[in-house]
DNA sequence: GTGTCATGCGTAT
DNA sequence: TACGCCTGACACG
């Protein structure tokens, strides 16, 4: 169930095990088995990331492109290795470590030009912090129409955010979810960017998303909240909003739901 | 056991 | 807007 940091966190941790390998790779449950079969025995050059992506780069130029979906799973194992899963899509492996890839969208072997298609649809990735992040986001924001709940799920705006981000971020600039994206304020698209960064490069590190300010609940440390107090509105409907005891709201966008809270994101006539 | 939902996204209608 | 894909956790009977 990832969002972007989860990709670069899976980018960092195997990249340490894995880059400048030779890996042999195998496709247990057999839907990727003649892409495994095509990098079995290459050295892996380097792990990339780039929003929900992930490439593989192998010497002899073969990526192998990953997307993990809703459900899709990494688990790092070191000997003795268990018995792969049914589903293993793929197990790449050196003689001290395994990653073991269950359930994603995509598990693709894609040529160099490919990978540049996929990059070229997505938005700047906050974890990358582009110098010009801030004012991308704000020129695809200011030609949209759409709600900006809706347009921070779009990976052409932004590359990396899902939908616990979208509503924490929201909360956090006190930004109402069905604002038009053309409509929001000055500054605005730039605090969002910089929240963005700020937030995933923590969530990196941390590997899990935790917006909440330790002080506001009490709290020594970040590293103590939780999942039911980490949080400021996504999931939290009919909760107590942290700031105000207004009730936390939610509603449908896009067939995903956004949670907001009604005082502190005030709906904004236009 | 069955049904529903979920940190996602592409394609068809 | 609906559906398909991929899987696991949880609620319900």
């Amino acid at each position: 169930m990832p969002e972007g940091h989860v990709l670069h966190r899976a980018a960092r941790l195997q990249g340490k095990r894995f880059n400048g390998k030779r890996l042999w790779a195998e496709s247990p449950q057999g839907r990727f088995a003649d892409g495994a079969a095509r990098v079995d025995g290459q050295v892996l050059e380097t792990i990339e990331a780039r929003g929900k992506h992930l490439f593989y780069r192998f010497e002899q130029g073969d990526v192998i492109h990953v997307h993990l979906g809703l459900f899709g799973k990494f688990q790092m194992q070191t000997p003795p290795f268990p018995e792969p899963s049914a589903n293993a899509r793929l197990l790449l492996s050196t003689e001290s470590d395994r990653v073991h890839l269950a359930g994603p969208t995509t598990c693709a072997l894609l040529g160099p030009s490919e990978v540049d298609d996929v990059m070229g649809r997505l938005g700047p990735d906050p974890i990358l912090a582009p110098r010009d992040g801030a004012d991308r986001v704000a020129k695809s924001l200011v030609r949209r129409s759409i709600p900006i709940g809706a347009a921070l799920l779009d990976q052409k705006v932004l590359a990396g955010l899902g939908n616990v981000y979208r509503s924490e971020f929201l909360f956090m600039t006190g930004i109402h979810p069905f604002t038009p994206a053309k409509e929001l304020a000055e500054g605005e698209p730039e605090a969002l960017w910089d929240l963005a960064v700020a937030q995933l490069k923590l969530g990196e590190r941390s590997g899990r998303i935790v917006t909440v300010d330790p002080a506001e609940v009490g709290v020594a440390k970040r590293s103590d909240l939780t999942r039911a107090n980490g949080l400021y509105a996504y999931k939290r409907q009919g909760e107590r909003c942290r700031r105000c005891d207004d009730l936390i709201t939610s509603a449908d966008i896009d067939g995903r739901n956004v949670w907001w809270c009604p005082t502190c994101q005030p709906e904004r006539s236009g």
